[in-house]
RNA sequence: GGGCGGGUAGCUCAGUUGGGAGAGCAUCGGCCUUACAAGCCGAGGGUCACAGGUUCAAGCCCUGUUCCGCCUACCA
């Protein structure tokens, strides 16, 4: 026995090391792709394969581990399917500047070269954050770890993409695409941050071609007057109705534009004039589609102004802008500028100002695959949770456009299209065509651009599982049962999962999409390397374990709501790590194999109590994780552990293992506690790994791991416990009786050493039985040397009173008289009872009440009252004998 | 501009068919009681943002106001 007494304090580090290699080793996070058991699975959101782990990573993967253990704990054959995200423009960036730190910049090693240099990094610093996943316990399993640039997942990319092409639904088109100079690529729509700036609105005068005057518009882009090749007015509009000028001059290039009319136009904005340039401007482009306008692109793919911007030519576009107002201003053609908020899109990767550019790039055809994506969730075929997110999810695929995907990088999967140099056809095909299909040329060319790394994300429920293969996983495991993801990639990912796998694996991805909040520090605002308030959650796990910060997630992570960490926090729950840790301490001092055996004849009062509990705890726990309410099933497991178990069920069975009670009694308590606190550890698992895994196997008679343990409410009848209503009642009726006495000890500042005698008396006699019975655990718990039970009669002289249920309790004072004390103590008694009493008997007073009320309810307040009128009327006699004393 | 979420104890938040306002932390008082001072025992503290309405009954349902946060949008 003396191997297993354990240490005082439970110390982290060196016990979940420990332990996740024992998992590893042991392949306990292996799914089984053959087993015809129900199975579960989850695909992980890939994390970026430069990420670092951060608090979203934490919350995430917690939640979908702790869902994992307690699938695995339920029977079921559960895969968690690991992987990390090649993340083009990022991966790109950090190897360019590992590059630019030997000056270098890629063009100068080639592209060959530098894919090369890529794959190295990643071999180098790829397991990064997997290794960090690992440090929070994440079962994943890690044999079928994917990359979405593996080989297998890059052949799903090339056919999904010919497959789409072919279907009509891929096109290539010159189109206004949001251009970032820094990154020197398109970004969708989605990749634009909007951030509101406090820009100018410049009101320009571009001068009649013959007439005099002119036209005054308005811009927030003033170099981008370069490139106008018109004026739009509103055909309404009473201002414009009468020129004689067809044409105005534009300033600076001494270009004659046309001025249009169209609808677009809104007449109350600025002069009602609007300066149209196609090659930088969404409207624009279609205004100028629609009005057959030359398009002149005045601002470069680097970011400097072209050769059709004149003489500002390799200026950069912010300088540029500055130049133009000069140059006009000297010209007198500024009307005057005035501050004008509005928002202007960011690249989401590196912050730049991004710019619509006019640019030949690749799209999907986004609506046809949307249709279905939203009928799978209007059916109910998949469930979003919280359901607020389902008007989230309509909003945008109901409104959705065509998606970009074409990137101007190197690292990401090369898009399957060759062009003929002769004849321009372009030919999408698996493998590089020897010939083009329209001319026979020989003379074809790959494009070079890249696919969006979301294009393989929204593959990854599948394409990680083997497809175009048809694997036996696809077969085991599709569709998964849920994604946990967080809000913000509810566009970028989900709903184009859901796109591809309706339209590949013609059926949805997952049957349920558990969308969480985001961590935020602890005043609630968003972690930001900027704003310095950045927690770490490697950190945390080396200060305070990665028990006590998992079960932080899972205690503050409510549906709908942000969960805001600070250490303060995870601190707490250490604090409870280490409460098990100690109850372990203290069962192990005394449990051996004999006790694992439940087969006792009389079970005590809080025996039945505990076991009782533990059994509506464990379903309360599990409905909770079943609804994702993650934050409900920490609290109860929480509180049943420290405030039932530790505090008063060890404390009532303390004597009998002492051997205060008789052997007979002592092995039957013994067995009871190993039984409680063997399923309290299964509970407490998906939550808290690593202790509970430690704990296990110091624990008599368990055998290997606890995440083969079987959940306690899987249980075969012969080991079911009960439920007993009847125990929880009694034994509610005890724990009052001792908290009043200890009540009546604080309040009269009665020392704790100081053994009391009291006096109790009830009318009932079945309720004076069971306490009779009880009697010592009263006397042991509430410290009283003498505890007499009596029908209701004389009252003792010098005695404090309370009040639990139809029992009074005399607390007897002899050698600490205070009267004064015990009159206040009680005053304050009766006066909380009296604002009760009002409340009650004022609805009693109520005809309406009586009359329309469900009549259960009105007798449940018609028994509140006369209770409550007894307990006064019992506290008032006492209150007045006291005052004669006094 | 459109949409969404929130305002409950000093702090952070629970409160799921409308019927007794809760937890953790913090605070105060008392305890080294042989698992745990990272602990034990006890206590105090709330016009449930504001104003109306529905109802016998509202933290919860409806309307309006206000303050915070977020998402989204091609008003130059």
């Amino acid at each position: 026995m003396s191997s297993r007494l354990i240490d005082k304090g439970y110390e982290p580090r060196e016990v979940e090391k420990r332990w996740y290699s024992y998992w590893e080793e042991n392949h306990l996070f292996s799914a089984d792709e053959t087993s015809d058991k129900q199975s579960y699975s989850i695909v992980i959101p890939p994390p970026n394969v430069t990420g670092v782990l951060h608090m979203g990573h934490a919350l995430n993967n917690t939640m979908q581990d702790i869902l994992c253990r307690y699938r695995r704990l339920r029977g079921d054959n559960v895969l968690w399917m690991p992987g990390t995200d090649h993340a083009g423009i990022a991966t790109q960036n950090v190897v360019e500047k590992k590059l630019a730190a030997q000056g270098l910049d890629r063009h100068q090693v080639g592209r060959e070269k530098f894919i090369e240099a890529v794959w190295e990094w990643r071999k180098e610093y790829g397991s990064a954050i997997i290794n960090q996943l690992k440090r929070l316990g994440a079962s994943c399993d890690w044999q079928r770890e994917r990359f979405t640039m593996d080989e297998g997942l890059s052949l799903a990319v090339r056919k999904v993409f010919v497959q789409l092409y072919e279907e009509g639904l891929i096109y290539r088109g010159d189109y206004i695409i949001n251009w970032c100079h820094r990154c020197h690529t398109a970004l969708s729509d989605l990749e634009v941050e909007h951030e509101d700036i406090d820009g100018h609105l410049y009101h320009f005068r571009y001068p009649y071609e013959k007439g005099d005057g002119g036209i005054i518009i308005a811009t927030t882009r003033p170099e981008t007057m370069l490139g106008d090749t018109a004026v739009a007015v509103n055909p309404e509009d009473d201002r414009y109705q009468n020129i004689e000028d067809e044409n105005v001059i534009l300033p600076l290039m001494d270009r004659i534009i046309p001025i249009i009319r169209d609808p677009y136009v809104d007449m109350s904005f600025g002069t009602g004039a609007l300066k149209i340039t196609p090659a930088h401007d969404p409207n624009d482009f279609d205004i100028g589609e629609k009005h057959k306008l030359p398009s002149v692109k005045v601002i470069g793919d680097e970011g400097f102004m072209t050769a059709d911007a004149g003489r500002f030519q390799g200026m950069d576009r912010f300088e540029c802008r500055d130049a133009v107002v000069k140059a006009l201003q000297e010209q007198g053609l500024v009307e005057r500028i005035e501050a004008h908020p509005h928002s202007v899109g960011h690249c989401y990767r590196c912050k730049t100002i991004v710019e619509p550019n006019l640019s030949r790039q690749w799209f999907v055809k986004a609506k046809p695959l949307a249709e279905k994506a939203i009928q799978a969730v209007d059916t109910g075929k998949t469930r979003i949770i919280p359901e607020i997110w389902k008007k989230t999810y309509y909003d945008w695929m109901y409104n959705i456009k065509d998606w970009c995907i074409s990137r101007q990088i190197w690292w990401g999967h090369q898009i399957p299209a060759w062009i003929c140099k002769e004849c321009e056809e372009v030919v999408v095909t698996m493998a590089a065509p020897e010939i083009c299909t329209a001319c026979g040329s020989k003379k074809l060319v790959r494009e070079t651009d890249v696919l969006d790394t979301w294009f393989s994300s929204a593959l990854w429920p599948f394409s990680t599982m083997g497809w175009p293969e048809k694997t036996p996983l696809l077969k085991t495991f599709y569709p998964t049962s849920v994604l946990i993801t967080g809000f913000d990639i509810l566009f970028f990912w989900v709903a184009r999962m859901m796109m591809m796998g309706i339209h590949f694996m013609k059926d949805i991805p997952f049957t349920d999409v558990y969308v969480h909040a985001l961590v935020r520090d602890e005043q609630g605002k968003k972690m930001s390397k900027s704003k310095g308030n950045v927690i770490d959650p490697l950190n945390i796990i080396d200060q305070y374990g990665t028990d006590a910060f998992r079960f932080t997630l899972a205690a503050f992570a409510a549906q709908g709501r942000d969960v805001k960490m600070s250490e303060k926090r995870v601190e707490g729950y250490r604090h409870f790590v280490n409460k098990l840790w100690n109850a372990a301490r203290f069962s192990l001092m005394h449990l051996d194999e004999s006790h694992t055996d439940m087969h006792i004849k009389s079970l005590s009062l809080p025996d039945r109590w505990i076991l009782s509990r533990l059994s509506r705890v464990t379903d309360t726990v599990s409905e909770a994780l079943d609804q994702y309410r993650f934050n409900d099933a920490a609290s109860v497991v929480y509180q049943f552990v420290w405030h039932e178990f530790c505090d008063w069920y060890l404390e009532t069975i303390k004597p009998a293992i002492y051997g205060k009670k008789g052997e007979e009694n002592k092995q039957a308590a013994l067995t009871v506690l190993w039984r409680v606190f063997h399923d309290t550890l299964i509970l407490l698992h998906p939550f808290m790994p690593f202790v509970t895994e430690e704990i296990w196997h110091k624990f008599p008679g368990t055998d290997g791991s606890i995440m083969k343990a079987v959940y306690p409410s899987d249980a075969d009848q012969k080991t079911a416990i009960k439920r007993d209503p009847d125990a929880e009642n009694a034994m509610a009726v005890i724990t009052d009786i001792i908290t009043a006495v200890r009540n009546i000890r604080g309040e009269m500042n009665i020392s704790p050493s100081k053994s009391l005698a009291v006096v109790l008396q009830s009318p009932d006699e079945a309720t004076r039985a069971m306490i009779h019975q009880q009697q010592d655990m009263i006397l042991d718990l509430a410290r009283l040397h003498a505890l007499s039970i009596d029908i209701p009669g004389d009252k003792p002289k010098a005695s404090a009173t309370a009040i639990v249920g139809d029992a009074t309790i005399f607390v007897s004072f002899e050698g600490i008289v205070d009267f004064e004390k015990e009159e206040q103590r009680l005053e304050k008694e009766i006066s909380k009872l009296n604002k009760e009493l009002s409340t009650v008997s004022k609805k009693l007073g109520n005809k309406s009440f009586l009359s329309k009320a469900p009549g259960e309810i009105v007798a449940k307040v018609r028994e509140k009252h006369d209770t409550l009128q007894e307990r006064k009327a019992r506290l008032h006699s006492n209150l007045e004998r006291i005052k004669t004393y006094i």
